[in-house]
DNA sequence: GGTACTCACCTTAGCTGC
DNA sequence: GACCGCAGCTAAGGTGAG
């Protein structure tokens, strides 16, 4: 008897499902050669190119040089120095990701998509007119590569969490020799799950991080099989309930989640991390202002009002804080936002510098304008201009970004100090592009 | 010495009402 | 009135993914 009976008594894959996991190969970089193919078989990197960016993504050639995602550029910069360094173009990227899209929406309508450069197909019901999972896959691929110019690999099994996996199976390989294309379509057969993960590193594991993997290791588990042979009491009380018990159902191969379509929102949040900390407080007041506006620019833009509203704060040493305030009634204007989030920034001590501010949305809900006492006007209770005037003034923000772009219009408390530059509404991806001088004290 | 951004989900603790 | 258990909510922090 297999393990997955010992576990759950259930097998995790929906008989006869076919999941597809597509996972473009170093996507934004693929994006950027199309368009400079000189650069084509050359170290390419794209992220934040300053002191405090990171790796968004590296050619499998700079990856010869041990650079990956997440990585810090300046590690990246040491490591291979004759890499090309390009700043990300988020916009180019997106565009690319919806050509992308349509390719699988040609395939099945039932297309989750997961980040940009990759997404689930359920393909169970294209089987029958496209062949199985591994045709559909190769299929896949030489459409994309044909009309796109871009490669993508592709894992099939029979859930979402083997696809994931095989997806790695199928991608290229650089290594200090060259870089050797891979399989380009990997499955995991049903009836194969379990000796297909029981070998591999339980790192592997979707939901092991750094954090669950020390906790695991010091149980004496370094692969998925040893994992799946623990008592699932023993599993529970090291990672809580939870966790444990599902990273056992995923050792066991069972994942009976769908490929869902459409996905709610639950937060909207923008940080930024500065080329240079913060010390004065009208400085980092005026971050706050941009960062409100960024966040309920969004909100309207998916016409969503939030209650909770959470500020981040790192300082100069690295250590992070978070405040939140929860209001009465949904709120979607910058002024409100500031006025329910200014009290949570002055109670913070700021001594040590701001490396990183931020700010989220959560609790959504249909906008709903929380009046104070002196909004209201009459007898009647009719709503005080001011209050309807902050709507209208936002909707025409959005309107005015809508026609001539996200810097065209802004608040004047969020202009840089030179009193001329209007600042950013915020999409610093990965981190500063370029160390400009430190704020004038 | 260096360590982004966005989003989701979980745990723990404290508070309040019943 | 004090205490307990429980549920629900909020706040804060942690973890993980891509």
């Amino acid at each position: 008897m297999t393990r997955m009976w010992q576990v759950g008594g259930r097998l995790g894959a929906v008989p006869g499902r076919t999941i597809l996991h597509v996972d473009m190969d170093a996507f934004f970089v693929s994006v950027e050669l199309r368009r400079r193919p000189e650069l084509r078989g050359r170290p390419v990197v794209v992220g934040g190119t300053g002191r405090r960016g990171v790796v968004a993504a590296a050619s499998y050639e700079a990856r010869r040089y041990g650079v990956f995602s997440a990585m810090p550029s300046f590690t990246a910069r040491r490591l291979c120095p004759s890499a090309v360094f390009l700043p990300g173009d988020y916009a180019a990227y997106a565009a690319a990701s919806r050509d992308v899209h349509e390719q699988f929406e040609a395939v099945t309508p039932l297309v989750e998509p997961l980040a940009l450069d990759e997404a689930f197909l359920d393909v169970t019901g294209a089987r029958a007119l496209l062949g199985d999972g591994v045709a559909i896959g190769h299929r896949l691929r030489a459409d994309i590569e044909q009309q796109l110019g871009l490669t993508c690999s592709v894992g099939v099994a029979p859930n979402k969490f083997l696809a994931k996996l095989a997806s790695v199976d199928a991608k290229p390989i650089a290594g200090p020799d060259g870089v050797r294309p891979g399989l380009g379509v990997f499955e995991v057969r049903p009836g194969e799950e379990v000796a297909y993960l029981d070998p591999l590193p339980v790192q592997r594991l979707w939901g092991v991080g750094p954090a669950t993997l020390a906790r695991l290791q010091r149980m004496g588990v370094a692969t998925v099989g040893d994992l799946g042979r623990l008592e699932p009491a023993a599993v529970v009380g090291a990672l809580g309930r939870s966790h444990g018990e599902h990273m056992l159902a995923l050792a066991a191969g069972r994942d009976d989640r769908g490929v869902e379509v459409h996905r709610a929102i639950k937060s909207i949040s923008h940080e930024e991390t500065f080329a240079h900390d913060l010390h004065d407080r009208d400085d980092v007041h005026r971050e706050l202002v941009r960062l409100a506006d960024a966040v309920v620019a969004r909100l309207r833009a998916n016409e969503l009002a939030a209650r909770t509203f959470t500020l981040k704060i790192r300082d100069g040493g690295f250590v992070t804080i978070t405040r939140s305030i929860t209001v009465p009634g949904a709120i979607d204007t910058a002024t409100a936002v500031l006025a329910a989030t200014e009290d949570l920034l002055d109670a913070v001590d700021l001594a040590a510098g701001v490396r990183l501010l931020g700010l989220a949305a959560a609790k959504f809900s249909a906008p709903a304008e929380q009046l104070r006492f002196d909004d209201l006007g009459g007898d009647d209770g009719v709503k005080a201009p001011a209050v309807a005037r902050w709507s209208d003034a936002s909707r025409a923000i959005d309107s005015v970004r809508e026609r001539f772009g996200e810097t065209a219009i802004g608040p004047a408390s969020a202009v840089a100090k030179d009193g001329v530059r209007l600042v950013r509404t915020g999409t610093q991806q990965w981190g500063p592009d370029h160390d400009s001088d430190p704020p004038a004290r």
